[in-house]
This record gives C-alpha cells, sequence and structure tokens, in this order.
RNA sequence: UCAACGUGUUCUGUCGCUUCCGGUUGCAGAACCGGAAGAGGAAAGUCGGGGCAAUACAGGGCGCCAUACUUCCUAACGGGAAGGUUCCGCAGCCGGCGGAAACAGCAAGUGCCACAGAAAAUAACCGUCUUGUCGCGACUUGUCGCAACAGGAUAAGGGUGAAAAUGUGGGGUAAGAGCCCACGGCUCAGGUUGGUAACAACCUGCGCGGGUAAACCUUAUGGAUUGAAAGACCAAAUAUACCGGAAGGUUCUGCCGAAAGACAGAACAGGGAGCUGCCCGCUCCUUUCCGGGGGGUAGGUCGUUAGAACCUUAUGGCGACAUAAGGGAUAGAUAAAUGACAGGAGUCCCGCAUUAGCGGGAAACAGAACCCCGCUUACAACGUUGAACGG
C-alpha cells in the first residue's frame, strides 16, 4: 500500500534529462516539482526521483538524510497521486533546494501541497 | 593539560528500502507470503604504493619526474622498525629522558646574498706603519716632530650586519698577519680499534675553502600511459553498409544474341527536397517491398566482493615482521539500499532535593561505490598507559 520499491524510482537517464529541459515545474518552499507525462503501459502511476544540490549541502550525510525525508514524505502521501490520475501516467522530480536541515513534521505538508497542485496542474493541461 | 592506544550506546512496536534463500499462484513476464543479512575508524582527503584491466613497447642515449644518513621489514611505498649524526627542551656541564630534522654534494662549475656597511668574496673606509716631495717648528745642524699631497705595507683595533675570512696565548715585525710555536676547532686523505653499516674513539699528514642546492646543477637509485565511467559479453526501437528474393513507366543509343530478353548510359515522365505567399521556373537527389545481416544506441549481465585479509596460540627476532598450526566468516547499491515515526533502558550535563529520587537537555566526526597496504586530516563521551630526573 505505502510501498516505494525500485518500479517506482525514476531510474533511466534520457528521460531524467527530458524531464530536467522540458519538464513543467512549481515551487513551494523549500522544494521544487517537475513533472512530465508520461506514456508507459505498467503498473505504477508516477515515478519519482528525488534530488538534493550539492552546492547548498557539502557532506554526503547531510544530502542523505534529506532524500530520505523526501521519499518518506512520498510514500506515505502517494495516494493523492494515486488517486488523483487513475488511468494516468506521470514522471516527478523533488528537489530540495533550501540551505537548513528540514524536519519531517514541517516536510510533510508541504509535500501533500505539492502533490495536490500536480493533480490539478495535470488535468488543466492535459484535459 | 599534553601524547599514545582502545571503544565509537542499545532495545521494542508500526510502516518502508536493497540483496539472497524458501514457498504459493501463473505457460511466462511477474505478483504475494515467510525467513536471513545489510556503513566506518576514519567508509573522508584521493596524497603514496600494489593487485587487476586495456593500450604501447627491438636495444641504447639525451631529456623529464620522483627519491636522498645507515641497516633491516614489506608484494610495494614518499610507509614502518632499530640505530647513527646535528639541533632544541628538562634554568649551566656530564649522563639520562623526551622532541625535531628536505639528514647526499657549495672542498666540481655557474649564479644570488635585501637593508645597513668601505667591502658580501679577486676585501683597505677610518685606523696603524712606512717611502718620497714641499712647507712649518725645534735644537745638540742633520736629525726629530707636525701638517698637506703622491705611493706602498698591513686583516691587530673600530663601526655595520643574520653572517666580515680558524679561537686563545706567546714569539716575531716598521706595523702586522698561521708568518712561526703551543693548546684547541674544522675539512680532506691514509691508518688502527669497535660496529653488518651510518658512525664513534685514537694516531699521522696536507690544509683553513662565508652562506645558499625548498637556486640552476652534480652524483646515485627508481620510473611506459590511462583508471572500474578500466575492460569483457548480450542486445530492443530507429536508421543503415552489405547479401538474398519478388515487383520495377516510356523512348533512344551501345553491347551480347537468330529471337525473346539481360546489362550499361542518356532523355522524358513520376516521386522527394530547397528557393517563393502561390503558380511558373531553376537546382539537387532517385526504384519500392519482404527476409537475412554486421557494427552498435537505450538497457542488461559479468568484472564485483575470500583478500599480500582477520583472530588465537606457538616458535624465531631488540623490533617492524616472518613461519607453522588452529579458528570464525554471507554489505554489495548503481539518479545509487542500510530509513522514518513513537516509546523505553544505559551514559554524560544542568536545576531542585543533597539518601533513594524528580524535571529538562545532550550524544561528536562523518555514509561503502573494483579490492587491498599505508599516510594525512576530523572527532562528543568514556577507559588504559606515560610525562617535567640523577651526579
Amino acid at each position: 500500500m505505502h510501498t516505494f520499491g525500485k518500479q517506482e524510482h525514476l531510474c533511466s537517464i534520457p528521460e531524467i534529462q527530458k524531464l530536467f529541459h522540458e519538464g513543467k515545474s512549481f515551487f513551494r518552499h523549500p522544494v521544487k516539482l517537475y513533472w512530465l507525462p508520461g506514456n508507459w503501459a505498467g503498473k505504477p502511476v508516477a515515478k519519482v526521483i528525488v534530488s538534493v544540490s550539492k552546492r547548498n549541502f557539502k557532506k554526503a550525510v547531510d544530502r542523505n538524510f534529506i532524500k530520505r525525508l523526501l521519499r518518506e514524505c512520498y510514500r506515505r502521501n502517494k495516494v493523492i497521486v494515486e488517486d488523483g490520475l487513475t488511468g494516468k501516467r506521470c514522471i516527478v522530480a523533488l528537489v530540495y533546494s533550501g540551505k537548513e536541515i528540514p524536519e519531517f513534521k514541517s516536510l510533510e505538508p508541504i509535500i501533500i501541497k505539492l502533490l495536490e497542485r500536480l493533480v490539478k496542474e495535470y488535468e488543466t493541461t492535459a484535459g
């Protein structure tokens, strides 16, 4: 139910490059969300990648921690996307662009808002 | 306080991640269930060295780079062990202890040495001594003294400086000087003794040359380059060299042929692209379909986790370490797993009580990326050991 396995990760290099070059994005401090509609036949509704800038966090420990938080937030709230976009497919990137190490409790509501907005935007652009 | 070494919190619940094993369903791709394992002493910096891999490579010289007291250890190292020398510290000397060293050569050549100083390396500014000329003075009348100018000798004294030409004493001399002598210091050469050696002690002899090689350089030794994104293999889609099969407008020419026809070339038609808002026009290109197929992209598999490894004991060695015997072993990700939340336990700190206790807070440095051996740097708290001496 609340799984976040390998299938739901976005791993293909060309797809990632396409997402960051052509994808639409919106921002809610301190996380930026990129997205594009996908067109595969398989199971997951969304493939997700998380990213933290090396410029803001020099230590690998800090970057790993933030990525784990982002992944955890998505895992707990991905029902929003699965219910909102049944039958559709999309690829998503969550980029942390803040400069301080966040806490789980403050980060989770932001992710919820972002995912709700993603569902709305997808419906207005795709029809 | 400093230095060295060691340890580097832990348990339960809920949800979740990666790998492996087992089971169920399914033709299969997969899905689900259960179980096991899952970051460090530095995983870091990527600074040495090696394994491994690819490429290059007759042999030699020059060049370039690295290293630089000695012996030993090691697969190897710029690492380590033991020892030597010099310097520093323990208020002075000797011993002892501790620490530091880019510790081969400036006595092979070349260069450089700020400021100050006459001068920074073929030393003469002041001073000291002396010769000549001219002048002045003295008197015992051809000597002495003083001053100026010109020349010579001199490294004893002065001041400058980080550093000024071997130190002290004596002789010597016009004044001086290793010029000579005594006792020292240092360099080189030779020898004796001890030591594997660096070196130390002593003896003899030539000598006295300032510093600087993290200046060029000289000597000796070593050195191919790249780096797991190395490299090996499998390989969708799309385009396609090449091969096979089928179909392939009209006319003319050449060639083969009796003919049918095949091949080649040209023109026209057709198709496509460009110029343009459109037409005309001009330029360029020229079969189509099906099958095979090589290289090769996305992606995947291997490399890829048992290794010069670790632990214990014994033996050898001052020691680094070596040898032998025995023992325990599952991290393998790849836009990159090892987590989040909640609640305890232990440790430390603060406050209140100062006997149990209560409340609050803190837990560093830091995240495997082919694998090893080192070095360097970071580090809360706790534990162990050592440290400022003798005559």
